[in-house]
DNA sequence: CCATACATACGTACCGGTCAGTAACATTGT
DNA sequence: ACAATGTTACTGACCGGTACGTATGTATGG
C-alpha cells in the first residue's frame, strides 16, 4: 500500500466554516478514543457514533479498521516529531540540553492523572503480530527515535555512543510505561535526572 | 469428531501424576495464548478449544474472562519473583551484582525472537480501566518491584537510592518494551552495562 | 435560462461471524 | 453417591464490513 495520505488536516473554523469532512472528524475521534481506551477496546461503531458520522463514510476514506489505527499513528507520529523538534530547538548545538529539555516535558506529562503513555508503544503492544499496518508505523518511529538518540549521543561526545544512545531510549520508554502504570508520584517523574546522571557518567569515559 | 490429540504431558513435581484437572489445562494454555497474542486478542473459545476442554468447564473454575486474565498473572507474579530471587540469592549482600545478574538474564531474554517482553506491563496496557482485575495484579506487582529497587539502591549506599531505584525500573521496563518493539540487535540489549553505569555515577555521588 | 447528467458525499439497513457467558443434561471415575 | 467433566445448544450484544439508495452541487447542452 503506497501511503499517498490524502488526508490532511484542514486549518479550520474561520467564520464561513468550511464544514469539517466525515472523514477530518472521524480521525479525530479515532486519535482521542484510540489512545485513551486502546484500539482493540475501540470498535468502529463507537468511533462513528461519536463523530457524528456513519460507518460507510468511515470506509469510504479508510480500508479498514487496521488502516484507520495506522492513519492515526500517522498524525501521532507527526505530532511526536513536533514535540521532540521544539526541544531540540531550545537548544541549538546542545544535544545534552535537548534531551533534558524533551525528557523534562515528559516527565511533567507522565505525571498527569490520565496520562495514558506512548501511542506508538501502546500500540505495538496492542498488535504483536509482524506486518500489522499499525505496528508498521510504530517500528518505523521507534527505528528513527533511536536513530536520532544515538547520533545525539554521539554529538556530545560519549565514547560509546551507541550504549548512551540505546540507555536513553530504554529510560523514555520506561517513562512511557511507569507513567501510565503508576501514577502520580511514580518513578517516571525521574526520568530526566537519570538520563543526566546517565550522560554525566558516560561523557567522563 | 476427532479427538486424539488429548495429549497428557504436565509433567507435575511430586511422584504420582495427579490427574491433570481441567482447570491447569486451561490456565496453562491461557498463560501461553495471553502472553504470547495478549488478552484481548484471544477469545475464551480459543482457549478452550487449545486445551481439550469445554466452556462450561472454564466458567466452572473462572468467574469471567477477566478473572482468568488475573490468575494468568498471578502465575505469572509468581514465576517473576522466581527469576529475581534466582539473580538475588546467586549474590548474597552484593546488591548491585544482584541488579546486574538480574539485567544481564533480561536483556539475554529480550534478544529472543519472539520475545513479548513483560506479561504484567503488557496487561496494562491493554486494560487502561482502574479497577480492572488483570491491571490490578499488574499494578501491585510493579509496586512490589519498585519497593525492592529502592530498597536495593539504599543497601548500595546511594544517597539519592529512590532516584537510583527509580532508574533500575525505568531501565527495565525500557527494555521489556523495547525488546518486543526492535528485536535482534535491539537497544534492550544494553539494558545491563547501562545499569551498571547508573549505578556507578550514582553511588559516586 | 433552464434541464439534464454526472460526481461527490452521506445515510439506511443489513450481512455473517464472533464475542463472553449460560442452561440443561449426559458421562465418567472413584 | 457424588463430584468433576463433557455435550449440545443457545443467548444477546457486538464485531468489522458492505450493498444500495439518497441528497446536493455543479458543469454542460439546448
Amino acid at each position: 500500500m503506497p501511503s499517498d495520505n490524502k488526508i490532511e488536516a484542514s486549518v479550520n473554523e474561520g467564520s464561513a466554516a468550511p464544514a469539517p469532512k466525515a472523514a477530518d472528524k472521524i480521525l479525530d475521534v479515532a486519535r482521542d478514543l484510540f489512545y485513551r481506551e486502546g484500539i482493540r477496546a475501540i470498535g468502529v461503531d463507537e468511533i462513528v457514533k461519536r463523530a457524528g458520522v456513519t460507518k460507510p463514510s468511515l470506509y469510504r476514506t479508510f480500508p479498514s479498521k487496521d488502516e484507520l489505527a495506522a492513519s492515526y499513528l500517522r498524525k501521532y507520529d507527526l505530532e511526536f516529531w513536533e514535540r521532540f523538534d521544539e526541544a531540540v530547538d531550545a537548544h541549538p548545538g546542545n544535544p545534552r540540553a535537548q534531551i533534558i529539555a524533551f525528557l523534562t516535558r515528559v516527565g511533567r506529562r507522565t505525571q498527569k492523572p490520565d496520562y495514558r503513555g506512548c501511542g506508538m508503544t501502546n500500540a505495538a503492544v496492542e498488535y504483536p503480530e509482524h506486518g500489522h499496518p499499525a505496528r508498521v508505523v510504530s517500528e518505523a518511529n521507534k527505528q528513527e527515535l533511536r536513530r536520532r538518540l544515538r547520533a545525539m549521543a554521539a554529538a556530545m561526545g560519549a565514547s560509546d555512543s551507541d550504549t548512551l544512545g540505546d540507555g536513553l531510549l530504554l529510560l523514555i520508554e520506561g517513562a512511557y510505561i511507569s507513567g501510565q502504570l503508576f501514577g502520580l508520584g511514580g518513578p517516571a517523574a525521574s526520568v530526566a535526572r537519570n538520563a543526566d546522571l546517565l550522560i554525566e557518567v558516560s561523557l567522563k569515559k
